[in-house]
DNA sequence: TTGTATGCGTTATCAA
DNA sequence: TTGATAACGCATACAA
């Protein structure tokens, strides 16, 4: 009463192997074949005692069925998704779609999904975000922070988690997790220097606004471009604008998803 | 033998509720107030034939425990991940993720997670895209086609499977299912119009290359317009460029999804 | 070399 | 009102 038509809906008719609705199972191959399920999944992982002739019927047969196994059921045994969760304050600023695009891609090389969420600069959103990546059993997080966020607290329950994290561009310094940063004083210098070396003499610094200290840290590499080469600073040279210069291309979110690899290498296999 | 110290490493010492590693399950709800998991389960899904204590304390305890299903034991049961599957060629382009920005937003409206993937514009990985996507069982996938691709047995593959298929702007006619494309001739039309009824007389139609559909759709809509106020059309006011200009803003991504939302409605609960 | 049993976290069914 | 059990798909420890 047990083992008698327990169909599932999934199997065809007499002696037929296709799989009706949804994707084969190891369960389907394991039927058309007369063999079990377990000897199926371990013809299929590359398992070393089983019969030769066993594994070629196998494998083809999983051909036949255009077999993938279930992600979400390997995820839910290994409590592994191998996927990344990926918040940014808003995908249509180029800066963070850059970015992300270098962060799947690197992400995609080594395997991993990537979850998208954005949280149009509110705290509420990003913590609703967090929460949302959480339930999906993500692997990693990897966020900008949005403009609204002051507290701190939801960073630090994932690091007491053991959720691995890594902050970029908009991180917060008092969290213990990788941060990756632009380094705007090292580009203002090596730019600088770059057309003092060309020849040029008098080289004007466009600045954004005077607050943020992104401006500030350029403006230094900038001066102390100039001071290594004895060129003296001139005001009148330096122009403050309101809006900051963002754009980079778009390489630069694979370099910086390639520092998350390399800082966090337990994500990597 | 089989109810001794089946410790699995997720519960905290003597009367603790803690639970050390990893994210709260209903298990330790339901260890730390003596009652059994499917207690648990009701009190938590809004069940009735609950007692109201019982619930209250279940659900205390959900929050103090910050209790949140596991979502990759939902898709196992329920066969559905609530996640949608993306694929665009490019994330660096302005127009995919602009469009990205808004499907992503109301995926999230409708408590879908959004899964992105590129293809970098090449056949193969468009295809190894569909495959990553599939193994992760996404509900349904949203594509714009790589230049690469001519060939659309993957696409028709999926119809096949009943996978909800949403193409948009890279569409293949031949595949029945929904297409998202921007009405070029319609745009063309009504700025046109605009233009016309505020009183301008010489409009000038900057058009993209002349070999692109897109192209000929737009300077069709300009020329529409211009007949139906009887301008004559001035073949010195068309200049043709070689670039197409199709930033807009961040929100017809958001219309777009709204109609893959309203055409697909079976994903939307 | 292959098959059986178990568990991952959750929920629905059935029994008490 | 509550609890025990089975099932989702897969992989592994164990038995044969």
């Amino acid at each position: 009463m047990k083992d008698m038509q327990q169909d599932d809906g999934n199997s065809a008719g007499a002696g037929g192997f296709e799989v009706k609705r949804g994707q084969a199972r190891l369960k389907d191959i394991a039927r058309s074949l007369n063999v079990s399920i377990s000897t199926v999944s371990r013809a299929l992982g590359g398992s070393h005692d089983i019969n030769a002739e066993t594994r070629k019927a196998v494998v083809e047969m999983a051909g036949r069925m255009a077999y993938a196994p279930n992600q979400v059921a390997q995820s839910l045994r290994t409590n592994k998704t191998n996927t990344l969760g990926i918040i940014v304050p808003d995908l249509t600023t180029y800066f963070f779609s850059a970015n992300l695009s270098g962060f799947q891609e690197v992400a995609a090389e080594k395997g991993y999904n990537v979850m998208i969420c954005q949280s149009n600069e509110s705290y509420e959103e990003e913590l609703r975000n967090i929460s949302t990546l959480m339930a999906s059993r993500v692997d990693g997080l990897i966020i900008s922070l949005s403009k609204q966020t002051s507290n701190y607290d939801h960073l630090q329950a994932l690091y007491k988690k053991g959720i691995p994290l890594v902050l970029f561009d908009r991180v917060c310094d008092d969290i213990e997790t990788t941060r990756i940063m632009v380094d705007e004083h090292d580009g203002a210098l090596k730019a600088t220097e770059h057309l003092i070396e060309m020849g040029c003499k008098r080289i004007a610094h466009l600045s954004g606004p005077e607050n943020l200290s992104i401006s500030r840290r350029r403006l230094q590499g900038y001066s102390d471009a100039l001071q290594r080469y004895d060129i003296p600073l001139r005001e009148e040279l330096i122009r403050h604008t309101q809006h900051l210069n963002r754009q980079r291309p778009g390489s630069a979110g694979a370099e910086l998803a390639g520092a998350v690899f390399s800082a966090r290498c337990h994500l990597c296999h």
